[in-house]
DNA sequence: ATTAATTACGGAATGCGTAAGGATT
DNA sequence: AATCCTTACGCATTCCGTAATTAAT
């Protein structure tokens, strides 16, 4: 498989035919033709059947159109986008949990611009079990979360940036509002709540339910903690939540935190790079301004946005749900 | 430019060494040095210095790198998940703007999917400008949000299947509560609160400045429109929000509507697909399906989150927030 | 009969491996 | 002296373009 293969193909299934794809590209009808029978041959499908007038492409060649145009536009991206070398340098690419990106990626990187300006930044949420190799393939400079696998990549320097609590929240008619050392077990046949990182075993709850091993069979998934979290004031469920990014609502009473054994749960997030010398001095500086009272007050103060002048719509967004079996 | 050299560069970026490299890839040392070589003229810049005992990456060796990486992981997608031929009918790839992403997808595709079990569905975030070329590239089989552009891809089957309404809500403690016949000018000075979108021009915010003819000067990102509500509850500012999504806290009083002039703001979303013929059944069956009672009811619904069985995890989140001149 | 995709074949270019050169520790 | 990246050169493979063939309207 190459990539000029791929380009083919990708015109081809845009344009619906050979020839004019042929015409596009600059080269030979034969030459387009076979570069199609070759990733026909390397992916054991047809990928398009001539049909009448013009081809209709089977369902292996829509998903392989869908890839190879992604691919063409990477390596696009990499002739092009390379040219900036203002970029270069200050580019940070950051990889994060979903945790993280909702709650403390916006006033950190706030606090940490303001300090080091021109600071670029790219905020990739990734689960923490890939951490250790996007460092490595150096596809992040630096990670925030849960401590990478020091065996999968032992050079890592690591640095605990963020003491956080998680407490459990439900609205404050909830039977148990106000009961004292309410066993886990006993919260199994709630309602629970909770964001986009659904109750997947690597995500914050889903540690919760191992941990105290309880397997709720009614989850319920909103599209952010934000989302969710307006779902326990209304009176839907429960929730594992940040600590502090409850202040707000259990201040105006509109929910309240469950006295819940063993809570509030105290864990630490990490601040983690390759080793000074193989890293970006942005992410080493990232890295050591996390772990200072500064940014640690930045991310405790009561949430109030960042700016919007420094901080662009995100381009290119990308979620995998996948609903299967209504 | 083709894979091999990528693959090649790819490798020697993430074990450091050119021999280390030739070593896992099977080949020979000059071969790797020669891929190598010819990115290295190709893209003009010398992608890793020698120092010492190993290498050290330039910064565009590094962006590289990545880039090079994540085109291996998708080409090898193209390999390996091409293979599950199950999945090739039944997969959807739905795009959607930021807006519909929160508030929509959810409880659709949750309905759409009690009506026609078995449907897998890849939702991804994008700008309502792409929507006509995800659509022409293949890269989705169904768009939902603003009407595409018809000029760019007319043969472009688009029906309309919500009538939504946005409302400016405030703190009840706001000066203007109550006040009627707010014209659009007097909120110029506020601060407006918005989501992940940000107020980008293409933005339901965005667009309503520029109708409006407002430049507000204090504009607060957060990281989702549920975030920025919560943020309006507690004071800190004003919102365009989706009349639908703040029912809980209006009832609540926890946030009360502005009697804003041309409020509220009435416009429709659009199901695009490709031609019967060219699109996948389930995208025309969610086309039409959008469209029925059933599916606006569900999506009228207060949002009750969607059931965790249904959902899986996001696997592979990438946002681009870029941060600068602090 | 016409349009469009595929196969056949000759020539050019690319890519790999062995062997030698150069730079750093 | 040793290690590692790079250049030099011969060979096999791949890839393209022209021309002929096959399939469908």
């Amino acid at each position: 498989m190459t990539l000029r293969q791929l380009a083919c193909f990708a015109t081809v299934a845009r344009l619906g035919s050979v020839k004019a794809a042929a015409r596009e590209l600059g080269i030979s009808e034969p030459a387009v033709s076979a570069a199609v029978g070759a990733l026909r041959g390397e992916l054991d499908d047809q990928l398009y059947l001539r049909e009448g007038h013009g081809l209709v492409l089977t369902a292996q060649g829509r998903r392989l159109a869908s890839l190879a145009t992604e691919i063409g536009a990477l390596a696009g991206r990499a002739t092009t986008a390379l040219d900036e070398r203002d970029h270069g340098e200050r580019l940070l690419h950051i990889a994060v949990t979903g945790c993280v990106e909702e709650h403390i990626i916006g006033p950190l990187l706030s606090a940490f611009s303001e300090r080091t300006p021109d600071v670029l930044a790219n905020v990739e949420v990734a689960g923490a079990a890939s951490f250790a190799e996007l460092l490595d393939r150096r596809r992040a400079d630096i990670t925030l979360g849960p401590r990478p696998g020091l065996a999968e990549a032992p050079d890592l320097i690591t640095a605990p940036f963020l003491r956080y609590r998680m407490v459990i929240v439900a609205p404050p008619s909830h039977r148990l509002a106000g009961v004292d050392a309410i066993p886990p077990a006993a919260l199994a046949g709630e309602r629970w709540l909770v964001g986009s990182e659904g109750a997947d075993t690597a995500s914050p709850a889903g540690q919760y339910f191992t941990r105290v091993r309880i397997e709720p069979s009614d989850v319920r998934v909103f599209p952010s903690d934000a989302a969710a979290l307006s779902g326990v004031a209304a009176g839907e469920g429960v929730m594992l939540a940040l600590w502090h990014a409850t202040a707000v609502e259990l201040r105006a009473g509109s929910i309240v935190r469950l006295a819940v054994r063993g809570m509030p749960l105290v864990d630490l997030w990490y601040a983690s790079t390759l080793p000074d010398g193989h890293c970006l001095t942005g992410a080493s500086a990232l890295r050591r301004f996390a772990a200072t009272p500064e940014a640690t007050q930045a991310i405790a103060a009561p949430r109030r946005g960042v700016p919007a002048s420094i901080v662009r719509a995100p381009v290119h967004a990308t979620l995998w749900h996948s609903v299967a079996r209504g």
